[in-house]
DNA sequence: TGTACGGAACGAACGCCGTTCGTGTCAAGT
DNA sequence: ACTTGACACGAACGGCGTTCGTTCCGTACA
């Protein structure tokens, strides 16, 4: 980062580091973190590494892949596990977590990954790893390449939408909640009875605990399809 | 369409036909369908109504609202059905494939769901309708309500998911499922032994089917943990 | 019938964006 | 000392969302 001492005096620049790949990226999910990724501009980028936009683009071939390898880093950044059959689903929430914290992390990256090929070192070291707590578990083999599917499915989509609703407005625990409550609650009854009557449980709970009900509930749907199919 | 008859002569204009939001929704619907959300520009979708981009900031605040607007109408014609306890799953299955087929048919939008605070019209009486359904199947109220979430999480994901390999190239029923498949089997065994044993599983199935098993998985999951409370 | 009014339509412009091109610059190889 | 080649980068292109000021026209009123 700092190896500026020798040319000092040559220029009036301070030698900015080299670019690279990395830094690029690094930059970029700096930028993602505190801006959102709608702010990772390639201008945006490269002025963050106090250079021109047209400089990027030795390093990376465009904006798209960009965003491709800031999830790269992320989905290689979550700790994988050595598979426990005792603990196979709390490992395997573990993981699943820790890829939703990585992804909240740098709101608006979750809409990156639809498009991702999933063929890449670190979306297979993490499929291999889900496949092999499934297998833990006692999943069938299909039972567990859908589920994995599914689960990622729904991980992708949770983080996408904490991500908006943060980004929407700092004002989202305290009162948007309780009017949201109101505006379920204040339906009329005639037209809308379950939504009137299940209001409360409509607002219950943070996004942490609608991910783990969401996920734990598919498990439960796949440990029962697994017995069923091993009895019949 | 065609009332050009009868001011032909007074203009060289064939006498346009007078701008309205669900004009400019049918007409960004139209763009959607054809050449996907990204092409929904503003000056695009006021070309394709033969006037300038400006002029449709009189109906829409910005685009962001025009992209609401059109997912609302979607959400407005998946057609509910009246809650019968015998077949509720199979109706439940047939809004959810409904939604996502109206989604699918105008690539990109669903990216535009996870923004919807749930509180239009069109979304509230699907939320009714859904909780109707699981309410008839005996869901729990909370069970219920976290469980539309996640559902309604997992038909974007996956009309997300087959937008985006839609758009991304005509191939992807031949050669690419099978590329694919070549890659998950060819993988080293020692590193990723999982996703080699599992590369036909991985690749099975259409999207449909993806979508409906984890459908019903998530279902199982649901009526697992509601009769399992209900017995203890 | 003439006229003033107000909303709708619209051309032009602003400041962004991603991306490309041609030139400048510097260090290593000969 | 000179060549060479890769990297850095300013400038520019076309397109985007959005705004502004003006023009147009149907309507309501005098």
């Amino acid at each position: 980062m700092d190896a500026s001492v020798r040319s000092r005096s040559t220029r009036d620049r301070p030698a900015k580091a080299p670019l690279s790949e990395a830094a690029i990226v690094d930059a970029a999910l700096a930028v993602a973190r505190s801006d959102g990724l709608a702010a990772v501009t390639m201008r945006r980028v490269a002025a963050e590494l106090d250079t021109g936009a047209a400089s990027l683009y030795v390093y990376v071939r465009n904006r798209d892949e960009l965003l491709h390898a800031m999830l790269d880093r992320v989905a290689g950044e979550v700790p994988l596990v050595k598979p426990d059959p005792k603990r196979w689903r709390k490992q395997l929430m573990a993981v699943l977590d820790a890829f939703r914290e990585g992804l909240e992390t740098y709101p608006g990256l979750a809409t990156v990954l639809p498009e991702e090929p999933l063929a890449t070192d670190s979306s297979l070291a993490a499929l291999e790893n889900l496949l092999a707590l499934m297998a833990a578990g006692g999943i069938a083999p299909q039972d567990a390449a859908w589920g994995c599917d599914n689960l990622m499915l729904i991980v992708t989509a949770t983080a996408n939408e904490a991500d908006v609703r943060k980004s929407a407005g700092a004002t989202f625990d305290d009162d948007f909640v309780e009017r949201l409550r109101k505006t379920f609650a204040g339906m009329p009854p005639e037209d809308y009875p379950n939504v009137v009557s299940h209001a409360d449980a409509l607002v219950a709970g943070d996004g942490t605990k609608r991910f783990h009900f969401g996920i734990e509930t598919f498990l439960d749907g796949l440990v029962a399809r697994s017995s069923r199919s091993t009895h019949s």
